[in-house]
DNA sequence: AATTGACGCAACCCCAGAGTTGCACATCGC
DNA sequence: GCGATGTGCAACTCTGGGGTTGCGTCAATT
């Protein structure tokens, strides 16, 4: 088994590299975005490294409609693939998920910090009014 | 200002509240698949409080289009509007953004246990076959 | 009361994308 | 070599959703 995916902090899949944050995000909520796609990387993750058509197997939709999602997902940096003889098996890849739920928490707790900041000047208007 | 919207628990937008975790994350990766939601998620944001039609200032497309997108927004838990008079002011609900990032980050700590796992029994077989 | 500004509803256009089918090409097992 | 299996490519269909326009309604201002 190459091991090309197990470990390597470089991108492997060759989808993104030089985009900035902001894309990179786009990509993975528009690739979580779709139900088919979340059901298709739970049955990657569960089986650890599989092909388009052993995946099409367990989802009622042809084996091309699998393909074209794994590109999706694979362009967001969610999966990778490799050929290994005859067939391209691929695997799931936390990295790309991982930073987008960083991003998701900063911008919720950013959030935060704005209402906060909102409340106490409101307190603070009608302290004064008052 | 009443700040029902401010500090409450209780989902005062009315639009989610029997579903499975399932279904709530569903709504808000749709909402925030799209890069105009993105968009007035940061005006709002910004702005701490505005209606449709202020925010439709501030992006290249109609009010209407403004009052759709707020519609899916406020289905997702992400925002919360309330009527002040003739108008209908909106407001951030960082509550559902927090807990889809948790929703992600469990995920993919999951993916990367799997990983190890298989990982390590794939090490494990080649040690024995050596 | 008349006017103005903000909202809601409904009908409509349009295209990206999810899914399909058919076929050609490569690879494994015999 | 030959059949069987798995991929890749291309053309095609069709539904969903983002966007628009038009109009009716309701509240605030004067």
């Amino acid at each position: 088994m190459t091991d090309e995916r197990s470990a390597g902090p470089a991108v492997a899949g060759g989808a993104e590299e030089g985009r900035g944050a902001a894309e990179a995000v786009d990509g993975v909520l528009v690739a979580l975005a779709d139900p088919m796609r979340r059901r298709l990387l739970d049955l990657l993750a569960a089986r650890g490294e599989a092909t388009a058509t052993m995946l099409a197997g367990g989802v009622p939709v042809s084996r091309q409609a699998v393909v074209k999602h794994l590109a999706v997902l694979e362009a967001a940096g969610l999966v990778s693939g490799g050929r290994v003889g005859r067939e391209v098996r691929y695997a799931v890849r936390p990295a790309a998920l991982d930073a987008t739920a960083r991003w998701m928490a900063a911008l919720a707790s950013d959030w935060d910090r704005r209402l906060a900041t909102i409340k106490r000047l409101a307190e603070q208007a009608e302290r004064d009014s008052r």
